[in-house]
DNA sequence: AGCACGCCGACT
DNA sequence: GTCGGCGTGCTC
């Protein structure tokens, strides 16, 4: 009798609908008709009525209350999808605060969190006998990663910047992974023992690999699960399910497995926050660092962020002291050298334009194991220019780079594709072409002419490989792609670091320290790594291996300047006037600076909002009112001969690595940039 | 997104 | 007088 009358007094639905809508993320009041009473629980999927719109939509029930806060009649809920309650209430709160901190919606980030229903897969869950008595998890320690710290810290909810151990170890089962995969696994066996849950992000299934073989080692098999976007359908839902149940789990995944609904969540590991894998190409575009950020806020549970080099937004939160460092129990100084660019005397080494120290030292390390080749990028030849004056060439359609995908190939736009068959200098009217820069099969070409009777690996984004053995082998790979040599590289060759150096972006320096930091962890303990043809604070960084200090000056400059992660920006992409309103909705607030608005190639202008920590909530609850009203008050269209689809009217991107990097890329700026000597 | 409501021009 | 144009606004 008691229980009937709680279910007739609280009669009203909270739900957020399935919609992109920004006009629509809010919760929207349902009365529950009796026969719902009692499967109208939090976190359930329902189906409501949208009267205005005709239809039915999808929503997730977030509340069930006494009164709702709309003072018209309500409409019944339609139906209720299923009993399983997928959107936990931490889930929703981080989705929602998440979303607010990025002027996005709720459920663009509700759609990460929470997979598409698979009905087989679900049905199979709930008709699962609950409690098969999860098998207990011993903790694991590994050497030189502080267990006592690691513990307290778990048990804490502590943050930690971990530095990992620069090698590369085996583990049972024969497999060699980085020794930050087996400290990420030992972590998460503290979180398991204690009884929570751990999630472990990585930003590529390299990476996700060498964890899990790392995990698999030290936890039960039914304790690990994979939560990752190359999952199919209805394995992913499985995963998905499996971390809903109430054993504790080490969930790994990339980036929007740090929504997964954990239970009792203890630990959020992040490997190599630096890697742009981590930020989420789909709207509101948040970083999984940033998201990481905001739950273990919310949640309390312990934050790593594990690497080998130090991003500039983890630097500032070391010296904000939001973070703790923990370093290896015992120093690791791996032996690095940087190499002029001179020419080796053997003429072979030359054309693989190897200096002569670094093709003595690969040859000397040819004789005991395999040696990494880091070069730039995949593709041919990278760049083509004008063999008579030098310019790069140009796309004749769109002024995109040209490139060739392999030795036979016709020259290609790298931005349109088209082909250049009769290619000729905008400059000097020349019809030949030369090759600039070099690339995984080029150079292999080169160094198998150099090391005659050596055998040639090549591993880059379309020849991916995990693994190479302890025999002796050239190991070409680009950066990012290189694979783990059993019992590590005899020397490693950072060959194109002149080329990655020279990209123009806000990030180069410190995406150059992680790219090769990462590759220098891959050698065998004592051996050599060379860093070809570049000097300065960039190649001392890496020989001293004090990359944390290269991280403070490289922000103390961003401060001058500044740039990100210094401050925080936003940019705001759309029509002339509606970026107008956009950038006077938020000129009150202090310390706000705009730069641009610029016209795009696209058509439309962009602006950049620049604002300090502390002005992020109120900039983004501005743009995001100047966003709802944009997207419902429709702007009237001029000149209506131009039959061109309307504008999508407002854009808001808060923390775009890509912002100041962009901006050279766009159009005319990027085609009247005079060609770098 | 869809769909209703509403306030101006040509019609019976 | 009234039918319907699409511009404007709303969705519990």
């Amino acid at each position: 009798m008691a229980a009937s009358e709680a279910f007739l007094s609280r009669t009203v639905a909270r739900v957020l609908i399935d919609s992109p809508l920004p006009q629509l993320d809010r919760l929207f009041d349902y009365r529950i008709p009796a026969v719902l009473a009692e499967a109208a629980v939090p976190g359930v999927r329902v189906r409501v009525p949208l009267r205005s719109a005709g239809r039915v939509a999808d929503g997730l029930l977030i509340e069930v209350a006494d009164t709702g806060d709309f003072a018209g009649t309500l409409s019944d809920l339609e139906s209720v999808v299923s009993p399983v309650q997928v959107l936990t209430p931490e889930v929703w709160a981080l989705a929602r605060r998440v979303a607010d901190r990025a002027a996005g919606s709720a459920s663009d980030v509700v759609r990460l969190a929470v997979p598409k229903r698979q009905v087989r897969v679900e049905k199979a869950w709930l008709a699962e006998v609950a409690g098969a008595g999860a098998e207990p998890v011993h903790t694991v320690d590994v050497p030189d990663f502080d267990s006592t710290r690691v513990e307290a810290a778990i048990a804490s909810g502590t943050r930690l910047v971990v530095d990992a151990v620069p090698q590369v170890v085996e583990v049972p089962g024969g497999r060699w992974v980085g020794h930050w995969a087996t400290e990420m696994a030992a972590a998460a066996t503290h979180a398991l023992a204690r009884g929570g849950s751990a999630i472990l992000a990585v930003p590529d299934y390299r990476d996700q690999e060498q964890l899990v073989a790392a995990l698999e080692a030290v936890l039960p098999p039914e304790r690990v699960v994979h939560l990752d976007a190359r999952q199919s359908n209805p394995d992913r839902y499985r995963a998905f399910l499996a971390c809903l149940g109430d054993t504790p789990l080490a969930i790994v995944g990339n980036r929007s497995v740090v929504y997964a609904p954990a239970e009792r969540l203890s630990l959020i590991a992040i490997w190599d926050d630096g890697d742009p894998l981590h930020v989420e190409p789909l709207s509101p575009y948040v970083h999984t660092r940033d998201a990481a950020l905001v739950r273990q806020e919310a949640q309390g549970c312990a934050l790593f962020f594990i690497g080998h080099s130090r991003s500039t937004d983890v630097e500032r939160l070391v010296e904000i002291g939001w973070l703790e460092v923990l370093s290896p129990a015992r120093a690791y100084l791996p032996k690095v050298i940087p190499t002029a660019q001179q020419p080796a005397q053997d003429r072979l080494a030359a054309q693989a334009r190897i200096p002569s120290s670094a093709w003595r030292e690969a040859r000397a390390a040819l004789e005991h194991g395999p040696v990494l080749v880091q070069v730039a990028r995949p593709g041919y030849a990278p760049r083509l220019a004008c063999a008579s004056c030098g310019q790069s060439a140009r796309c004749r359609r769109c002024e995109g780079p040209l490139g060739l995908r392999s030795a036979r190939s016709t020259p290609a736009c790298g931005w349109c594709g088209a082909l250049a068959t009769e290619w000729s200098c905008s400059n000097c009217e020349g019809t030949r072409l030369r090759l600039v820069g070099y690339s995984a099969g080029r150079t292999a070409e080169d160094l198998g002419r150099a090391f005659p009777g050596v055998r040639i690996i090549i591993a880059d984004g379309e020849r991916p490989i995990l693994t190479v053995g302890a025999e002796p082998a050239l190991v070409i790979a680009t950066r990012g792609a290189e694979p783990v040599a059993a019992g590590g590289y005899r020397a490693v060759l950072l060959l194109d670091g002149e080329r990655m150096v020279a990209r123009e972006s806000l990030r180069v320096g410190e995406d150059c320290l992680r790219w090769w930091c990462n590759a220098v962890a891959l050698a065998a303990p004592g051996a050599t790594s060379l860093l070809v043809g570049v000097g300065g604070a960039l190649a001392s960084a890496l020989a001293t291996w004090r990359r944390a200090d290269y991280a403070h000056a490289e922000l103390e400059d961003r401060r001058r300047l500044r740039f990100p992660p210094a401050v925080r920006v936003a940019t705001v992409t759309g029509s002339v006037e509606a970026v107008e309103r956009a950038v006077v909705s938020i000129a009150q607030i202090d310390r706000v600076d705009v730069l641009g608005p610029v016209e795009l190639a696209a058509g439309g202008v962009r602006a950049i909002v620049r604002f300090d920590y502390g002005e992020g909530a109120a900039v983004a609850s501005s743009l995001r009112a100047e966003v709802i009203r944009t997207a419902t008050s429709r702007r009237k269209r001029a000149g209506g001969s131009a039959g061109r689809a309307a504008l999508p009217t407002l854009k808001v991107r808060f923390d775009d690595a890509l912002s100041f990097d962009s901006i050279e890329q766009d159009g005319t700026a990027q085609a009247s940039r005079p060609p770098r000597a």
